[in-house]
DNA sequence: CAGTGGTCTAGACCACTGG
DNA sequence: CAGTGGTCTAGACCACTGG
């Protein structure tokens, strides 16, 4: 009574754990599923789908579709700067700029942060590496008011939490998180797989004028964790 | 040139962006997106089903698929009840639990709680609906000294958390946040995808005399976000 | 160039829900 | 009972990779 796409991921994700398939080997293409498990290729390729999907297969348009990278774990305790956390836990830290620019808010950005559509913000893209490996993508859209000198400054040299916190003391901050799945812009920036969950902390931060930057925070889930101890 | 399946999840997202699709209300099925944007029924599904994994939209097989809730805050810094957190946000409550059993400690339980290999255990293990929609999934290793009466308590009619605090008030509590990809078990219990994110926070609870209990609570990543408020 | 994954069709039968 | 979503078929044409 099962259904048949199940039994084919199944039988995939047996292989794959007991090594039959190896780490970044060559799955059989989808007709060849479909014709060895006697199913139309649609039901087939319904079971890759899902195991792609689920992190154990990556799929490449005319090549085929291999095993993925297991993934590495580690862990964290974070409240503060990353540069910070990955320094005293005596890894190597370094940033990496991909975007840092002036722009225009379009109608999103606009309700996110309060201003007017077509308004100026800056907008700053970091990926911050922990011996080389990525640990954070930081996209953050930043009010110039508290931001002299923005489109100059070197954020490989400092975080931009601690650039705004010089320009504009930190009076509060908001804080949302989540467990998603990550872009493509995400999955690239931390060098990640599609089906890899990420912890993704959001952050509005405020000094006493008022609303200073709205910060999205992407992490691999397999490679961040936020840890806290509570006293009452 | 862009596939036809994205342009209908374009439109559904719009529609709900826009309010025409309220929270809770039904949408088009599947026939009918098919026979509205002169598409095969397998192509407007496609459309549907990314939104479904996505979190925007519920399918609910014979009944129809409708727009997805807004998803729910829980506390970052607070041990707060899901019981109560369910009931503020106005939707029902209730719980269905699993297992409820004494054990013996296998090396990873002792070592987790600090108890001798082999030392007895109390486990549960519970789900939590909001109006009959799995939020939580609650697996609790408790010590039996604080736990009087814990094989007969009906675990539907109070939370273990609540539970636990009468019989020996919480002092501390350590947490750790994590996103990770649901194990069988878990895909289960909150009948959700594997390759759904969840957002996994485990605690030990700690009273005066010491550790009380080992908590790890899997939330669906589309369903429950944490959020937090700071101020210096 | 043969083979791969990406998209899509126009049907089909089923389990399930609600009135 | 009519309508819904869940699964599946046996084809098709396309863009793309590699040899």
């Amino acid at each position: 009574m099962g259904a048949r796409f199940a039994d084919i991921k199944q039988a995939l994700l047996e292989q794959i754990h007991n090594g039959e398939l190896a780490m970044g080997s060559k799955t059989p293409s989808e007709n060849q599923l479909a014709q060895r498990f006697g199913v139309s290729r649609m039901t087939a390729r319904r079971a890759v789908t899902e195991l792609v999907d689920e992190g154990y297969l990556l799929r490449m348009q005319g090549a085929g579709t291999f095993v993925a990278d297991s993934r590495p774990v580690g862990s964290m305790f974070a409240v503060r700067a990353i540069d910070t956390e990955i320094a005293e836990r005596g890894q190597g830290y370094c940033a990496r700029v991909l975007c840092q620019t002036s722009m225009h808010a379009d109608a999103d950005q606009a309700s996110v942060l309060g201003v007017e559509q077509g308004g100026e913000l800056y907008c700053l893209e970091v990926v911050h590496f922990a011996d080389d490996i990525p640990l954070q993508f930081e996209q953050r859209l930043i009010l110039p008011a508290w931001a002299e000198g923005f489109l100059s400054w070197d954020f490989t040299a400092q975080t931009a939490s601690a650039y705004l916190s010089a320009q504009a003391p930190l009076t509060e901050a908001d804080t949302l998180i989540e467990a998603v799945l990550p872009t493509r812009k995400v999955c690239e920036a931390l060098a990640i797989n599609q089906g890899e969950p990420c912890l993704k902390i959001s952050r509005r931060t405020y000094s006493t004028q008022g609303l200073v930057s709205f910060a999205r925070l992407y992490h691999p889930g397999s490679r961040y964790r936020l840890g806290g101890h509570l006293a009452f």
